[in-house]
DNA sequence: TGCCAGGCCTTCC
DNA sequence: GGAAGGCATGGC
């Protein structure tokens, strides 16, 4: 099997897969930092060591231009990471602790059905709700003779019916997905076309969907729309945000004065800030 | 057992 | 337009 080997800088592969924006990739046990996954149309294995990429795939043609797409490697972070780390020194010490983590440019239709999935829900089954609705709707890819699914498209699960959904796991999002299904398929929602809207507009798009509300449509344009200036506020957000910078209001503060405050002090990479911000305090770094 | 999970929808004011 | 209550399901 072929091997591709990429150079990088200030990428950091693990922090990148597991700071929450993502829900598929999988660690592999007794092999070092070596994750595999499902970037489009492609199985990946991918393995760091220390500036260098190690990438397999089933599908070698254009690997290296997809792998640089979808981690962002085409963008300098270690610009964004000073500009960011003179913000103050919160901010400073969170990207001190997980430089390297990357905003993923992800599928737009299952970036938007996994944050559906996402609301009121926690990671490890929201994992396996997506990985449920791949096996039983994606087309099977065999790699180092193993199976492996990617997400379905609208067409894929068009026949699929609310039980259905909800036996993979879902819970009551069974019909907001059905819905949201329905809907591209009617209305022949294409990313491309969608791409040209501004992110308020976008935005605004994205809220008329069964399901999707600010939050949700903040990580589908983060995650999938290279919208960098979004701000994505869940509880754990909310509360590093109130206890770093509103500690004398932390009783009545709400997320709209939450998401100015990113807006006027984080600007354009306040979707990056916000990374570094959920993973540091899921690990209980900050 | 009760509470929480990367919130949103509906109902009611 | 804003505040409550309900929501599937599994882990702790």
């Amino acid at each position: 099997m072929d091997e591709i080997i990429l150079d990088v800088e200030c990428f950091n592969l693990k922090y990148t897969l597991e700071c929450g924006q993502c829900f598929r990739w999988k660690l592999l046990p007794n092999e070092d930092n070596t994750y595999i996954g499902v970037i489009s149309d492609r199985v990946i294995k991918i393995r760091q060591e220390k500036d260098k990429l190690y990438i397999k795939s089933n599908k070698i043609d254009n690997l290296e231009s997809v792998v640089y797409n979808y981690f962002d490697l085409y963008k300098n972070y270690n610009d964004i990471e000073n500009k960011i780390s003179k913000i103050d020194k919160n901010i400073k010490k969170a990207v001190n602790n997980s430089s390297g983590i990357r905003i993923l440019n992800q599928d737009f239709f299952e970036t938007v059905i996994s944050y559906i999935i996402s609301a009121n829900n926690n990671i490890p089954r929201i994992s396996r709700s997506i990985n449920e609705i791949s096996k039983r709707y994606g087309k099977k890819i065999i790699f180092e003779n193993n199976e492996y699914y990617l997400f379905p498209t609208p067409n894929q699960l068009a026949n699929a019916t609310e039980e259905d959904f909800r036996r993979c796991g879902v819970g009551f999002r069974a019909k907001y997905i059905k819905d949201t299904v329905e809907q591209f398929l009617n209305d022949n929602i294409s990313y491309k076309e969608l791409s040209n809207k501004s992110t308020e507009e976008l935005r605004n798009t994205l809220l008329k969907f069964k399901g999707i509300g600010p939050k949700v449509a903040d990580c589908i344009l983060l995650f999938s729309c290279t919208r960098g200036e979004v701000f994505p506020i869940d509880v754990w957000v909310e509360r590093i945000m109130t206890s770093l910078y509103f500690k004398e209001q932390k009783d009545n503060i709400k997320k709209k004065d939450i998401i100015q405050y990113a807006d006027n002090e984080f600007k354009e990479y306040s979707g990056i800030i916000q990374q570094h911000l959920f993973y540091n305090v899921r690990e209980g770094l900050i």
